[in-house]
DNA sequence: TATTGTTATACTCTATAACTATA
DNA sequence: TATAGTTATAGAGTATAACAATA
């Protein structure tokens, strides 16, 4: 009965994996959650603010704060959707695009460390596992 | 590139499970930390309170807080060691016991019902990666 | 009326610094 | 001097409520 409980392995999970992301990101001037937030403005479609933050489980109001710091990087910028003047549209600038793609790397050796002690077909199940279990992104 | 990262994923896992844990506790009166924190004095061999609170990966001053809030519901008691009356043993009650036996039957079908999606094998496997992952208790 | 972005505010969780009592 | 517990305080990170602009 002397098992660790799952939420016990999840947190300590996320909480390693923070402490090996965030030094690996800090040449390139960005925290884990700004790589979350780039790497979601970085898929095919344009997103709104608020889309943005559907996909990353994260309030609107949080997003705004997100996206302030990123314009004031320059990583990104907003853009009246023309189509309804409620919504700003967020896209990557070509600085952005280069930071993503170095902090991307960054971030994958890391993953790669943290994942070292397990050999890679458990590693990939691990990944995969987690995959089926949380649902894609509400709608 | 569309995959999503481990962190996104562990933060997720843990917030889905938590939501699951949540209620599930509430009958016992408990939240989630608070229940880690008797499963950990539950263990074999009497604990201080900065032993558990290093098991659980938590600062020795939020640890005064949770005892303070189990010792009201009369779930734990403090006792100095009379060996070293710095510290002070933590224990359960009679009644920490029981709320124990239930909430710890109420975690386990609310992890079972989190990890159904996958196939019992993956389950397993899923575990066991992670607690190769986490390093057990420091020292 | 409903929705998006925004602001102000508050809440939760956690840690740091400083105190006390013991060692 | 060093350690365990405590207290006060501050910092993340997040959400809720209310408002402006637009639909």
């Amino acid at each position: 009965m002397s098992k660790r409980s799952l939420v016990y392995l999840f947190k300590h999970a996320g909480l390693r994996l923070g402490e090996l992301i965030g030094p690996a990101l800090e040449p390139y001037g960005i925290d884990g959650r700004e790589f979350g937030v780039l790497s979601v403005l970085a898929g095919p479609e344009p997103l709104s603010q608020l889309e943005a933050a559907q996909r990353l489980g994260i309030d609107r109001t949080t997003m705004v704060a997100m996206v302030d710091t990123l314009e004031r990087k320059r990583l990104v910028a907003r853009r009246p959707d023309p189509a309804d003047r409620r919504r700003n549209m967020v896209e990557l600038t070509g600085h952005g695009r280069e930071v993503l793609a170095g902090a991307g790397r960054a971030v994958d050796a890391a993953e790669e460390e943290f994942l070292g002690p397990l050999p890679g077909g458990d590693a990939r199940a691990l990944r995969a596992a987690l995959d089926r279990l949380i649902p894609p992104h509400p709608a």
